[in-house]
RNA sequence: GUGAGAGUAGCUCAGCUGGUUAGAGCGCCAGACUGUGGCUCUGGAGGUCGUGGGUUCGAAGCCCAUCUCUCACCCCA
């Protein structure tokens, strides 16, 4: 019976040196313009009791009814990984007691979130997020300077010309005639709907609006748009929000379609598509929940959020042909090569010390001999080969070859080598420089 | 959960309707060059053809099951 190897679980995969620059460099990017926004990073544990994501997100929401990994041990409670940010976020804030200290804060989170589904394009059981909260307040200003943020984020990554697709779905109050005025519209058409919106007419009626079956949509002609049926306050809200956006001259289109999954979202929600993406369309998704802090069990405070969906937003920069901007990658200074085996103690002593002293220096530990030690050396992209023979050891030097030239000289080892070493590095930066436009 | 396609060397793939020792390119290792990289040439290693079962004189190929991947639906980042 042959042995099946061990590979990650379905859905999930190892980041592989070269896609963990590529996520660092995403991560210092959503970092930097999150913390400029006046955003905090927050670290909350990746499993939560379950009870938390079914208040938060709703009982009969796909995701709690049959897409978490939930565990339990024993006597003690169960526990779920996390399938989105907002509840732990929420949660934290609550537990510390924010909204008795500084009620107004603002979060953002980097990290992973799990669904038990079916692995396809852009959509994994592990996947990572970039996240951001803020919490106590209704300001509609907020609303719009999520979707500013977004923006910029993807527009510094080289993602140009994405819109915001934004709606309002109003308050409680308002989804509960609304959801009664959308039946009474269906109601006639029920038997000519399409077999899912049928099960969505009792379940969700909203999600038949984004139904994508062609008589689902001939059917909808003419289909009561929520923006007409909110009250003065929420429309008021909302148009405070759009107000905004054109003052900062946000991109960003009205679009009725827009319902998200989650119970928590009230009034603002929106996406960032991007139509090539597949079953996956949107890069991010957010808006306002004004229920759920008090939903937690804290006080009626407003609050507002977003998440990034990191695996789309590597498809679409890939598709762009971006990723190699976005990671350019480091070059080693130097790699060290003894000559002859007598010199390899003392060879590795020397890259040990210049690594203490800051500088990139590789080594070989397979026993390649000299040519093949120097091929690793290009391949790597190394600056300079250290080699240090029987002879240079001698007169208490150290061969210094420049990769790029080809040329080589004789440095003392100690201040004048790490010398040698720094210019090289200085050269390589300003002929990157002159290469670009 | 439903449906479709695909799994052959480390990687990308070829292998006609079942027929003898399963191939290429790239990569890897070594040598040409015993103290010098990127180029070239030569040689080498590496496969139970995803796994298990079946049909057959004979299976990488056909059938069944299973796993994984991909894609779509559902849902969603």
């Amino acid at each position: 019976m042959a042995q099946e190897p061990y590979r990650a679980p379905r859905g999930t995969e190892d980041l592989l040196p070269e896609k963990v620059r590529i996520y660092r460099k995403l991560e210092e990017e959503a970092r930097r313009i999150l913390e400029v926004h006046g955003y905090r990073e927050i670290r909350t544990p990746f499993f939560e009791e379950t009870r938390l994501f079914v208040r938060s997100i709703g009982e009969v929401t796909d995701i709690v009814e049959k897409e978490m990994f939930t565990v339990s041990r024993g006597g003690e409670s169960s526990y779920s990984f996390r399938p989105e940010g907002t509840a732990s976020v929420v949660r934290a804030y609550l537990e510390h007691n924010f909204h008795k200290r500084r009620p107004f804060q603002k979060f953002f989170y980097i990290g992973p979130m799990f669904r038990y589904e079916k692995p396809q394009k852009g959509r994994q059981r592990q996947f990572w997020q970039i996240g951001a909260e803020a919490l106590g307040s209704s300001d509609p200003r907020l609303d719009a300077e999520m979707i500013l943020l977004v923006l910029d984020f993807f527009e510094r990554l080289g993602l140009r010309g994405l819109e915001a697709r934004i709606n309002s779905i109003g308050d409680k109050a308002d989804r509960d005639r609304f959801r009664e005025v959308l039946k009474e519209w269906f109601r006639p058409k029920l038997d000519d709907l399409c077999p899912l919106c049928r099960d969505r007419y009792n379940r969700n009626v909203f999600r038949i609006l984004d139904c994508k079956v062609e008589t689902c949509k001939e059917l909808r002609r003419g289909v009561p748009e929520f923006l007409d049926h909110l009250s003065p306050e929420s429309l008021a809200h909302f148009e405070a929000v759009k107000k905004t956006l054109d003052m900062l001259e946000v991109p960003y289109r009205v679009d009725p379609s827009i319902v998200r999954g989650f119970d928590y979202y009230t009034h603002t929600v929106f996406e960032i598509p991007y139509e090539k993406l597949g079953a996956r369309s949107a890069l991010c998704g957010g808006g306002r929940y004004d229920d759920l802090i008090a939903e937690l069990g804290g006080p009626s405070l407003g609050a507002v959020g977003f998440s990034i969906g990191v695996t789309p937003t590597l498809i679409a920069l890939e598709m762009e042909g971006l990723l190699e901007e976005v990671s350019p990658g480091g070059r080693p200074d130097a790699f060290l090569v003894p000559i002859g085996p007598e010199q390899e103690d003392e060879g590795f002593r020397l890259a040990v010390n210049l690594r203490r002293a800051g500088f990139a220096v590789l080594f070989d530990h397979q026993g390649k001999g000299l040519r093949a030690r120097l091929k690793l050396a290009a391949r790597e992209r190394c600056r300079a080969a250290l080699l240090l023979g029987e002879e240079e050891r001698k007169r208490g030097v150290v061969k210094v070859r420049d990769l790029d030239r080809g040329e080589e000289m004789d440095v003392p080892a100690g201040p004048e080598l790490e010398a040698r070493l720094l210019s090289l590095r200085e050269e390589a930066r300003a002929g990157s420089e002159e290469g670009a436009p």
